[in-house]
DNA sequence: CATGAATGAGGCTTCATTCAT
DNA sequence: CATGAATGAAGCCTCATTCAT
């Protein structure tokens, strides 16, 4: 059953690739600079990931710390819109939270911006890290965004929405030492504590 | 007619330093490193932040591999000492992890392990991060300790005290985030909420 | 007002050389090597010799040790083939030898490996050692096959052929000095005393 | 037993050694660069090897250049010492050969200057070269005049006598292979190769 | 005698970036 | 689009040497 499928003329897409090129190199960039760091990833390790050569990379990106810029945004933009759509759900707001926080210790992810800027906006024009904050900022305003509600609701008590957003990120963060423990929590049962102690914690105060 | 310039070489006058060079080089090394990460500080900077030559600094620590250890492993076991002795004091756990709190966020260090590594481990030997993580985990055993044996007296609820200890760690570096708050609060007002939403979320859970 | 000079980067315009860079600077090293040794010469040497800079040498091998060893054993491969064309005439042993003798007082080149290799292997993996002593080896089967045949052929009288082997290397080296004599033979004389030397030790031993 | 041995007063000796330090470290000089070559030993390296600081050994030499000329030239005059009782002994000139060529064999020391000089000369003044060269050219002088007065005897015929020093001290070292070979010959037959080569080379020639 | 401390020079290697093809 | 070749800058590390003690 050979059939000589008939290849269209001209340059063949590179592989069977559908993706163009450009995206490819994102998204390796991504898991390389997620993985090790902005500056622990070459320009060569990039391209090599996607079986390039450092000079294509360059043909679509100008620098690495544009790249990279291009990298972070997209990725945080990608991390907004999934935790918007889980945000807009009609469910209450803590089940909601907990879909997010299992979502996230599923992804390998770690979004840690704090410790992964450090240093890296040294290499970055003030635009560029401009661009990456604007990105971060928006990731965080659709959470405080939620919180601001809730609190109108009266669903949690009066706080500073920006720290409990942070708050409440720092602890998807605490989420991912389940694993030295002496008996390893499943990540339903991380999630389930890291609500339990966040949500709790927002309730109104009693006499605490 | 090139008259090469006597240079001084050899062991100068040692000037009126009291601290001998290898604690003025870890104390630098810390600075540096805590601020920049590990791969964006040459051997040079630190030197050069010592005034002193690179050559200098090697002779004091063979490689910049083990400078960073002896740096990270020493400031983990100064902090650990420093909570250890405010974990001893006779007050309420939640007055001691509140004044943890403050005396953390006036401390400029911000000691996130976590983000902190990424990519560093490729530069250390197994042994340099072993060292590491053992005087890290010995941190967390300090205060991992005190939620156990609050556990026991049942100031709070029972939970993973592990969970506990990164839970509360990772609530410190959501403090960092004050600043860029609209109205940016107070260290004093900052550890409040952090207290606050830590110690309500550790309590007896009710009919949440 | 310090003006950065807009330096040119990026591949020159080929200049007119028809070698290929890879090789030019395999030639370059072998030369510095041979001369110098492996510890005297530093890849910015070889890179001067070429009129290229340090890290397009690294761009054509990785590292000092590889280009070493590339060099080496294209070297004892063209010796090699040298030697064994020449071992390959019909003629008797005695004056093919001759001629070898001759041909290797012509050129500089002083393969003794022997001494050549003191305090390298610390710097070689132990592949590219490996990968030296074999293209040395191959090199010595050559002449070694032509002694065993020769001693077949009752040529000369039966012995060791790895020592025979050795020992006309040997000799090969002590041409060099015929220098400092006195009376400096050219290089036909000393090549006749070479070869009336081992070719006689070579003979059926007598009485003696 | 036990009588206590009236300690000298004042500094006591360094250890037992009764050996002056600056023999001490020519000692290890002498060791480390016959292994490893001069490029390849570090002034740290020998003083190590004495269980010394670097700057003592400054305080004796003050250079590496100048602790491996003594180095090498004792060790020259040692050699030179030795072969020249050797060759006083009242027995044939061949048994003599052998003996020395035995001598050698069992010593580690491979005293290929030819070699071992190879790039050296850059790090030495001319001065020093010539002490080298001198000590060196002495150790020859020695073999050449047993060989001239051999050749006066007409125990030998008549050769370029540099010349069959230069053979003689080139096969000595063609011994050193003896290992690599199928049946690894022992000392005694090797020695026993060499001297049966080079004698018979250097017999009237006939009609060969 | 001996040494601890310091240093300039230089060597190996990596890397972001550029340019001609 | 893609790439091979080249480069300056910078980083890690070693080492011969010096000097105050």
């Amino acid at each position: 059953m050979k059939v000589k499928k008939t290849r269209p003329l001209g340059r063949p897409r590179r592989s069977d690739r559908t993706q163009p090129t450009s995206e490819l190199i994102i998204q390796a960039a991504t898991r390389l600079f997620i993985e090790y760091g902005y500056q622990n990833v070459s320009v060569d390790d990039v391209a090599k990931q996607c079986d390039l050569t450092k000079a294509t990379v360059y043909y679509h990106y100008d620098s690495k710390a544009r790249l990279f810029t291009k990298t972070m945004v997209q990725m945080m933009v990608r991390i907004r819109e999934r935790i918007n759509t889980m945000l807009q759900e009609s469910i209450p707001l803590k089940t909601r939270l907990f879909n997010i926080t299992k979502a996230h210790l599923e992804a390998t992810v770690n979004f840690d911006m704090d410790g992964f800027m450090k240093g890296v906006d040294n290499a970055l024009t003030p635009e560029q890290l401009e661009e990456i904050t604007n990105a971060e900022t928006a990731m965080y305003q659709t959470i405080r965004h939620a919180f601001v509600y809730a609190m109108e609701q009266k669903e949690i008590r009066h706080i500073n929405p920006t720290f409990a957003t942070h708050a409440y990120l720092s602890l998807l963060k605490a989420g991912n030492y389940r694993n030295e423990s002496d008996h390893p929590d499943t990540i339903d049962e991380t999630a389930k504590q890291i609500i339990q102690l966040l949500w709790q914690g927002l309730q109104p105060e009693e006499e605490i």
